[in-house]
DNA sequence: GTCTATACCCTGATAGAC
DNA sequence: GTCTATCAGGGTATAGAC
């Protein structure tokens, strides 16, 4: 692991912790061992350390939502994609996740931009799926929003829960939310 | 409105905009015309408008779920008062929700303390609901935890969205969300 | 690549004149 | 009750020795 990495690995778990703002270069140079002053030989700014972490997710997201398009399935199994790589990514990246959402605000100048264009981008297709489930009959309930909101709020905050919760096997969160998200949306077949 | 009630308005604004750290008292008292120190003629600290925001929305719900308790109506109607009582507050004071949300942690001592307390307690009387719901054979799905999470998450996340999406009347709202989220949960009847 | 020293600005908060 | 002046501390970031 580089030490770039290692600054990134730590400043996920502060970051996470106690918020973006609240944690000082100081308070992440002490967790390893470091002077403040010597982080900058490894990255530029507090700011890249926060962009970072918070593109590389959405750049995963992307990717799995490209590759969930291109699959050219019904809406239902493209949407219990959706929610997989949702669970996954919270399982593997929890503090990404929280920090995504609690400080992509703090992104400035093209990071936040790339990060609004993808986050953007992700919500219509994600509403496109549905849309596609309501018009082929697979999807019951008719109102695209508040069934696109109710998902990603789910989706997005799972990381919330998954730590309390982290005696639920993998397999066995993945089943118990696509049942709980899809169950209410979908035609009783 | 009292000066100190002029203070918590403006910040309530401003907090939820920028998160309570990025918001400094002299960002504050630049809006309204004042000098920072001047703020404290009416406040005795930032901390002490944080706790004024949270702590009162953190009291409504636990008065109202208070009544919802004392009702002794069957599950489904309670979670309908739930439900209900979020949307009203969402479309009243979307700021104070978002700031609940985002920056309780920033709380101190025994405003933390009480905060975590009033949170601890409504989550467990809306757990009490859903497993008296099971019980009565009210509710089909039978993962305790993962319908309390799930409803919870589109519950507190609702400002985000009622935010774009605020052409919804909320009689619309209510009807739509209760909707979404009850259908799935509930025996088909 | 890490350190010490430090620049420069912003922070919450207080003292005391008016 | 509002102001000016100020404090003590902490913020990000850089310069330059080693």
């Amino acid at each position: 692991m580089t030490r770039k990495q290692e600054i990134i690995d730590t400043a996920k778990t502060l970051f996470r912790e106690r918020g973006y703002k609240s944690v000082s270069m100081r308070d992440l140079a002490k967790v390893i061992d470091f002077k403040a002053a010597s982080l900058y030989n490894h990255i530029s700014s507090k700011e890249e350390i926060l962009a970072e972490i918070v593109l590389d997710v959405a750049r995963y997201f992307t990717h799995e939502m490209n590759i969930i398009k291109s699959l050219n399935v019904d809406a239902k199994t493209q949407l219990e994609g959706v929610i997989k790589h949702h669970v996954d990514l919270t399982i593997n990246n929890p503090e990404a996740i929280a920090i995504l959402n609690n400080d992509w605000m703090h992104l400035e100048g093209k990071h936040l931009e790339d990060f609004k264009m993808m986050r953007d981008t992700y919500e219509n297709d994600l509403r496109s799926i549905i849309t596609q489930g309501i018009e082929h009959k697979e999807i019951a309930f008719q109102n695209i929003d508040i069934i696109l909101f109710s998902l990603l709020s789910t989706l997005r905050t799972l990381h919330l829960w998954y730590r309390k919760r982290s005696d639920l096997s993998e397999n066995d969160l993945k089943k118990d939310i696509t049942d709980i998200l899809l169950k209410g949306i979908l035609v009783k077949s």
